[in-house]
DNA sequence: GATGAATGAGGGTTCATTCAT
DNA sequence: TATGAATGAACCCTCATTCAT
């Protein structure tokens, strides 16, 4: 579900571009995931979403503003997920919560590995890295403070931190064959059960 | 440092190439873990280590196969160190085990990022990536197994998994400043600690 | 202002088109004269002109078309000028004509350096930039055989290659600051005044 | 006569190099004189000398490096034969040194075009040109002040200004035909001797 | 064996021009 | 007719790799 205003610096005018656009937003995802930044071509990039060459960069000036684009996007979609799972929060079980966050991860994942590729690439500016990193740190520490009512900020800072290693991990486990990932799942769902259990634990102790 | 083999003619060369292919991995390492092995090249490869471009090919066939020495040092030293972790484990606790985990981890990080960035390279093998996370895995399972004599060896495995999934991002937590890692690393420590012991008590129980 | 012609239907289109490509031809002249002929882009101009870049294509067929058109508009002008100049100078002394030579090319400077661009894009056919030299040299020949009477026509015309010259180089004046452009100018009236009346001279003698 | 040390980035190591580097040069001037610094190509500058892309890039890291290299030579060459003109001045008469510059000026031709060319070129530093303009101005006003020893420094200053522009038209006249380019050049050596004449009047008057 | 010049495929990007809407 | 999205050849430049010296 592409927002109908990203960043690129020409937004298309006619449903066609539209399309065009979505077209391309999807080769690129895919192609970035696939190789990475530095590897991914924009020429495959136009290849793969049927565009030319020329019609690639009139949407997206650059291949850097391709990926800023596509990071933003993938932001403001995790973003809208966390917030709504903190509005869930408070009618929760610990317990839930745990899974929730587990299977917000899972259901990233499709997309996660494209976004890892573009957080890390040394292109990108530090800063559009802090600002996502500092905005996931953010949405996880509300959820962490809504679900440990007594936690000082700085704890669920230092949760939310830990939540997200855990998680991001998790990317990994989707490469497994799916006997072995259903049994990494179980165990990681398990884990972050654990960790808020045990926090929730030692704040009310 | 003399080499062993110092009985030959052709040991004043011998020496120069063992002493030339050090610092093309020195060299190595550092730009691959400054810039990753995509935008890494190796002409400022064979410059940092006071090397012609020629001589570097000489020693190194082809970028992917300097990487792949690279990973085979690295795999070497981190199999080895595991090693002598696991004949440490039957004389401590479970918590001293975990600890020293988290400790070897510590102790890897500055030579961690590069195998990081050759690892998620896309130009390497599938193969070359699975046999060296296959080793990892393996040698954290015995050590697992060690610690809670009574794991099945699939449990084992499951839970190494797990472990290195937690280690491998305390590698991101170097990047944190001084105040917030160590705070960071206190939690991984203490999640690791968690972890070996409930899966113990659940053994147990 | 409304067009001379205002009787048929068509009068409001054709009055849009007027405007439309006297729009473009402002817009091409400042660019062709900020960036050079090879550096300016028909993207641009049409951006710079408020026309569609499909719009502009159809009043100018190519980038090379416009610039002859522009081409032909300044020689028109320049001609124009110099007929006027030329029935002035019966009524003239020499001195007087050198001055208005001066002065003329002074008027010029603003469109000037643009035409200068074009004529000197080397993308122009060979003849267009001839016809132009031709005409120049031409309307200025006369003006030298109606200031100097006897002057043979070959004369006339090496006279008037070597005045073009000069005058040329006047443009050339104009990026210099305005002190040093004053007695710039000043001395070149002076060569110009010199080199009339030593004609005339050998002429009479 | 190409300068041992150009200003390019690498300089060649072998004889071999020096060769390449020699024809690359050539082709560059060539090629820049024919189609100016925007419309020529490293390709085809490349193609031209036999080189590959990749050689010209070692000698020459851009194509602004390239021109910026060429005009330094250029430059470095004028002067040399100004400076050497400046010391027969005072053994000549005004008239000689009249002449001597546009014989300068002439033999300077085969070379100037791609000069004026790469001068011109909206890519290039305004430092860049204004430095070389300004070499030009002092060395041709050093001639004036030793051709007519009473003017002041400023107005043979002015007239270096005027006699470049004389002068700089003359490369114009290289390309007419042989019989109109010899009165033109004729032309011009009469105007240049009277200029310098009228000066030298002037002054004593 | 050591050296570094040479090679050229391929990457990101631009822009004159066309054509469907 | 007016519009602007689409096209793709061509540009500048990089870098892994080879090979003559």
């Amino acid at each position: 579900m592409p927002t109908e205003d990203s960043s690129s610096a020409n937004a298309p005018k006619r449903e066609r571009g539209r399309l065009r656009v979505a077209a391309i937003i999807k080769a690129a995802v895919e192609i970035f995931a696939e190789k990475g930044y530095d590897v991914a071509t924009m020429t495959e990039i136009a290849a793969r979403s049927g565009t030319a060459i020329g019609s690639l960069y009139r949407f997206f000036p650059s291949k850097e503003a391709l990926a800023d684009a596509l990071l933003l996007q993938y932001a403001q979609h995790v973003k809208h997920a966390l917030t709504e799972l903190e509005q869930q929060v408070p009618h929760m079980k610990p317990d839930s919560v745990a899974d929730a966050l587990v299977d917000f991860m899972l259901a990233l994942q499709s997309q996660r590995s494209f976004a890892v590729s573009l957080i890390d690439a040394r292109g990108l500016e530090a800063n559009e890295r802090k600002r996502f990193r500092e905005m996931m740190r953010g949405a996880i520490a509300d959820i962490v403070r809504k679900t440990i009512p007594g936690v000082t900020p700085a704890k669920a800072r230092v949760m939310a931190v830990v939540l997200l290693l855990m998680l991001k991990g998790l990317s990994g486990a989707m490469s497994e064959e799916p006997a072995a990932r259903a049994m990494l799942i179980a165990e990681m769902r398990e884990l972050v059960r654990m960790y808020l259990a045990s926090a929730a634990g030692r704040k009310r102790a």
